[in-house]
DNA sequence: TCCGACCTCGCTATTTCTGGGGAGTTAATA
DNA sequence: TATTAACTCCCCAGAAATAGCGAGGTCGGA
């Protein structure tokens, strides 16, 4: 462990950083004081637009990126559905793809061991902040266990700095919808037809479809389908 | 402060707790702690279903609930749009119904100071860590930037909590979908048509289809707007 | 070795959705 | 008071999705 650093410290640096490489000079410190392999910060944003930074092999991400691994990954599935930190042991590594994905991020250098955060935002945001390592269960459970709140305070600050960095990705003032339309919108994402919502919220068909049409524009969206799924992503509906 | 009582001990001991009373004893101590008038765990989840607990006056509680006051208070609807804790001052207090909520809330003994933490979950699940106070602005700035961190950890710790309490709303097991599947779903989520998701699988049209038919059909769903929104809220495809 | 699950392609007909117009009322807010 | 936003209704034509029948290939596991 590295003398005179605390993660209180690396803290209030990364607080007052400014530019993307002092987030990565932290990121460096606290992999140092952590003692571990890797420390990535990930983003996914609503629109499936990627970014992140971290000490992942540069030939790695790119592998990732240009394989669309996000697909297939494991922790990405994951901790999409999962509140809380989640040891990599705990996922499904289960199938074909998956396995061949695991061999070759361990040839890339990726440590077998892991510990994974999500964060999520406002409009579906989706971040993931991660640590990773090679070693036995046992030293890898202490681990994990001795630092677990200073690991999720980390995901915090990174992400802080995250959006400060991609501003455009935050106040996306997504405007909300009007109740009629987070009605008619509700009503499709559980299976309703235009029809049936419209006989359920007894209002004409018609009238239906300027509600759709309203918040397809107000979404961005380029059909009924997809002002659903963002709809849904922004927790603008729920089901 | 009270003396041989830490954030670290409180903690470790909400970490133990198994019942609501020990938990509500955690705020309470949490609350002397602190030295605050009011703290609070506040859950909604998916189904518009709320609950939670904390040091708010009973009559509050039950005025909000009745009033259904989550509608216009600024607090949950500011914290709906930000990724990070809030101060109550930040938020929008214009309009004459958020006025009048207002001047309610501090007839009942709440607080004006207020500082609020927002959690999101994998369905729309969305958790709110609520302290609150009536102090001056600078001495509540003080307290808030002093704790911070702690208060951001006791979050997640009560939300945790509230998951194990609440084990249905845990992620449920789904029949998971083929490659292809998941290409095409989440091909549409983005906005694509048929025709161009077709294109872009370099597949005809009608294979897609069978695609996005046995999706359905494992995901029982009613159509296409049905089968991506559900897809969607079960983590299959991330967008 | 066989079964099941996955991937790929074709046809026709019907239903549903989308996109282009326009118009009037109420309620709240500035 | 004036303006804005939300809610409601109507027509039409073309585009897209759904429903019903099919067929054949590959690959891994029982």
């Amino acid at each position: 462990m590295v003398a005179n650093t605390t993660v209180e410290e690396v803290l209030a640096e990364l607080e007052q950083a400014d530019t993307l490489e002092s987030i990565q000079d932290a990121i460096l410190k606290l992999r140092e004081y952590f003692e571990v392999e890797n420390m990535v910060y990930h983003w996914v944003d609503s629109a499936g637009e990627q970014y992140g930074y971290g000490t992942y092999p540069l030939e790695w991400a790119t592998r990732y990126q240009e394989q669309n691994y996000i697909r297939i990954d494991p922790v990405i599935a994951g901790c999409y559905k999962r509140f809380h930190p989640v040891d990599w042991k705990k996922l499904d590594w289960s199938g074909k793809a998956v396995r061949a994905f695991q061999a070759e991020a361990v040839e890339y250098g990726i440590g077998t061991q892991g510990y994974s955060i999500p964060i999520r935002g406002p409009n579906g945001q989706f971040a993931l902040f991660t640590v990773n390592h090679t070693c036995d269960d046992a030293e890898w459970e202490k681990f994990t266990e001795d630092n677990r709140r200073e690991l999720i305070l980390i995901a915090h600050y990174f992400n802080q700095k995250a959006l400060e960095f991609e501003p455009n990705r935050a106040p996306e003032q997504s405007q909300s919808l009007s109740p009629r339309e987070i009605d008619a919108m509700t009503l499709l994402a559980i299976g309703y037809s235009r029809a049936q919502v419209a006989e359920t919220l007894s209002i004409s068909e018609h009238t239906l479809r300027v509600y759709i049409e309203s918040a397809r524009f107000k979404l961005g969206a380029s059909n009924t389908t997809h002002a659903v799924a963002r709809a849904l992503s922004r927790g603008l509906i729920v089901v």
